[in-house]
DNA sequence: AATATTAGTGGGTCGACACCCACTATAGGT
DNA sequence: ACCTATAGTGGGTGTCGACCCACTAATATT
């Protein structure tokens, strides 16, 4: 595909010698020029930010995860969480014992269906999860500052395409 | 490679009762709203499929990074690489390492100051970047596939002018 | 009943990244 | 010279996300 892009790797005679002051320091221009490294790159600052935040609750982004899960669509078997947010089964019983622990979901036996366990949120599981909203906006703020309101919605609608679109794939965060 | 599961008609529509159906077994709103998110998770998809492309060749991303800032500076001392693309200098030895033992890359002890070590790309190298230029813009195809050309371009920019703001923090790839 | 299938668990592996420290060699400053 | 800073290397560490397997319990199938 490709066809017509600037042609990517024009090569500077570099000013070599003894002024090597790394012209601002700037990243290579054939790789900004690739929507998918840029993409990976913020979207890597983004999410490590995030996680820090989580971090500092002792959680990590699978638990916000399936919070949100809970909060939008009710009490779900394990099951369908692990379908919706395409995780490991086994990964997702260890994220829902540590919040089962912490209290802010809890577990039950489906009675009809004594194999399933059914997980809810919790009040305490909701509180957590609009704090950690609040978080993530407040990242958004720090990662978006460039862009003004308009551009943020233009941005995120864009992502949004993207992600519903052939973009989505497997697993992922 | 878990569960690939075709949000298509495969999965039975569920005849249970009262089960909350899943409808679509859509990502929880209250996620998809966060632009942080969607960007985390829309970046890791680019980067993993970038990732899986180069995994191929047996390479990484630092090494095509190391690769384009080559093309696109110059030779340069691994000194100047490491800042530039903000990398740890021990980690860079080992890329730089390796591209050398595959030819892509040359070492030469800069003359000037012994304790450099000037790298440089060979004709190889440039052979190789270029090929991995275009896996990169066809991963972009793939992941993009929802966006016409103009709002390619709109992403683009928006995604660069968050890179180079505030969006750039600390290392990383 | 016997067998297959599904749900959930526990216990691991694996690769990629980021990071750190100790150590060599060279250079620079005074 | 002496001492300090810089460039590069080697050999680690820790984390995280993805993944896999073996195993139990319960259900479905026939």
């Amino acid at each position: 595909m490709a066809s017509e892009n600037p042609p990517s790797a024009s090569e500077r005679p570099a000013p070599e010698g003894s002024a090597p002051d790394l012209q601002g320091l700037e990243l290579p221009p054939s790789l900004l020029d690739l929507s998918t490294y840029l993409l990976s790159r913020v979207g890597r600052t983004a999410r490590v930010r995030l996680a820090e935040r989580l971090a500092e609750r002792g959680l990590r982004l699978w638990d916000m995860a399936v919070l949100a899960s809970l909060a939008d669509f009710g009490p779900q078997a394990q099951r369908d969480l692990v379908r919706r947010l395409s995780l490991d089964p086994s990964d997702l019983a260890k994220v829902a014992d540590q919040l089962a622990a912490a209290g802010y979901v809890e577990r039950a036996r489906d009675r009809a269906d004594r194999r399933r366990v059914s997980v809810s949120i919790t009040t305490a599981g909701r509180a957590l999860l609009a704090e950690l909203d609040a978080q993530a906006r407040a990242v958004q703020d720090e990662v978006l500052a460039p862009l003004d309101a308009g551009e943020r919605q233009v941005l995120q609608s864009l992502l949004l395409r993207v992600h519903r679109g052939a973009g989505e794939r497997r697993t992922g965060l």
